[in-house]
DNA sequence: GATGCTTACGATACCCGTAAAGATA
DNA sequence: TATCTTTACGGGTATCGTAAGCATC
């Protein structure tokens, strides 16, 4: 048994069980990753793919057990790299933070430009995806950091903390009937067409259920998954707007004039999430760390080793 | 990096950093051994061990990191052939249970035959030590399984589920003055020289504990490490045997008489214990349950996979 | 017929063990 | 001096990739 032999194993699961697609991603020959599968089985005594005839179709029941340990084996062998880089220089590496788009342009620039000069032989990659794609970059290890406002929490294999706490607001052009108003209802924002984010994005569960629980149906005309495109639209005259209250400045948004919601919508809960058993970097907890001061490596690294799911500070 | 350079950097560890004897245990020469340390060391880019000239003393801190994260590999490598073992013969294999004189000759007996009887192609081993010998082997995985009433708890390491209750006894020779009490008292056992179990042995903290919470100090003339040897000086005259109640066989030992004591001494608890991410086979849980009707491969499995320490059932 | 897996085979790189030299106690 | 580690070197083995042969779709 060898490393080879683990990484084929996994990464054949990966690709679909294409042996040919298997060679191509760890940059060796399809010969070669299949003899190494033979051999593996071979020593183990046990079949761990399911064959019709010269092709593999899955797993079998050993095939699927082994699967799990090989993960753990691989990632703690990433982890001994990530061990040593960290020691043979300290403040130099790499540091990968996947994130949504909300999050990368109004809440991280501050902690971004911190950490920038804190650690500037840090290579900081910020990797904007959806929160589900997000959740995925987490497992596979191609990033350390996630956060987001969606999707982090219900996966047994993350850790999430809270980060920042925020709500919705809405937004409409100067002169729209509902600034007359001198309290905004759920009832008079439903009376509009609406410009908001796409599902599973950037709180818009929260609206949604908001909506329902009042009995509402709101016209939803747009559906965007970044706050510049709802703006630019409501300013266009399509609908009025809700976003996250955070992505609007008055200085450059002047062509449009932002309502107070705090009572209409829940909160939202803007989490950072890593992996359980990921080996992180110093520097990765002091970024972190930047972003909420509670956040410290002790508390952190704490919650990883206790595997309980209930992680909320205070 | 490969696993003969994780198993040499544990054996060093374990060798007490004597590379000549690291070989030796791992049935390789001494240079291969120096050259994969090296080796392992500059694909690192860190020294894991502490050197003084050509010698080595210790873990560099991030040695001791590295350690940590090898330790973990090498046992799901173990696991991995445990997992392929199980898959291959089904009820056939080894099992090892580390256990003490107690357990073995009074309480296991009925359970080994069971499990025998079960599985006849199960190589069963019982392994006869102290309890601490026991912790031991279980956690470099020489043994799967651990029974016994001392040192199991707090161990980070195992989890370790209850077994059965049991209480001390007195034991005297007939005619003895103790047999015309209507009451035993500790006052009047502590006014006799005792022979009893050695410490770290079969309960013998909770004898100490309940003689020192009456404020007596009791004259042991005699610890021994199990009850035959306690029953014979108590044939000898020698003085009053405090054992295990389940060690007394009113059959076979006809010249002695057992004085109940339940009231005296705090209750036992023998516990069965395993280490956390070994893998077991499907007939080591199954030996468990024979044990105790209570511990289901489910419950175990449970419970070795939260990693909490408050295993007790119910 | 196109894609995908296995087997065969030669080149290469890696691992091991012996032996000699150097360091440490 | 005896013990222990490193380095050098040769032999053996395992791994890799090319290419050819088959099976599957």
């Amino acid at each position: 048994m060898n490393f080879q032999q683990l990484r084929i194993v996994r990464e054949t699961v990966r690709q679909n069980f294409n042996l040919t697609e298997v060679g191509n991603a760890l940059f060796t020959s399809q010969s070669g990753v299949s003899k190494h599968i033979k051999d593996l089985e071979d020593e183990l005594g046990v079949e761990l793919f399911v064959r019709k005839g010269k092709r593999l179709l899955g797993l079998t029941d050993p095939g699927k057990e082994l699967l799990e340990i090989v993960e753990r084996m691989l990632l703690d062998a990433k982890n001994i790299k990530q061990l040593a880089e960290q020691f043979a220089n300290r403040d130099q590496g790499m540091l990968t933070v996947a994130t949504t788009h909300t999050q990368a342009r109004y809440a991280l620039p501050r902690v971004v430009a911190g950490f920038k000069h804190e650690f500037p032989k840090v290579h900081l990659a910020l990797h904007q995806s959806s929160p589900h794609e997000l959740v995925h970059l987490l497992k596979t290890g191609e990033a350390d950091i996630g956060i987001a406002t969606e999707a982090l929490d219900d996966e047994p294999e993350l850790v999430c903390f809270p980060y920042y706490e925020w709500h919705h607001a809405v937004v409409v052009t100067q002169n729209h009937p509902l600034l007359e108003q001198s309290a905004l209802t759920l009832e008079s924002l439903a009376d509009y067409p609406i410009i908001t984010y796409h599902e599973g994005f950037t709180g818009r569960a929260k609206l949604d259920q908001a909506f329902a629980a009042a009995g509402l149906v709101p016209d939803i005309v747009l559906t965007a998954l970044d706050a510049d495109v709802i703006k630019t639209y409501v300013e266009l005259g399509l609908g009025v707007g809700i976003l996250a209250s955070m992505a609007f400045d008055p200085r450059k948004d002047d062509g449009l004039v932002l309502l107070d919601t705090q009572h209409l919508f829940p909160q939202n809960v803007t989490r950072i999430a890593v992996r359980r058993g990921h080996y992180l970097r110093a520097f990765a907890y002091r970024f972190m760390e930047l972003c909420s001061s509670q956040l410290k490596e002790s508390v952190i690294r704490n919650s990883l080793n206790s595997r309980s799911r209930t992680d909320d500070l205070d």
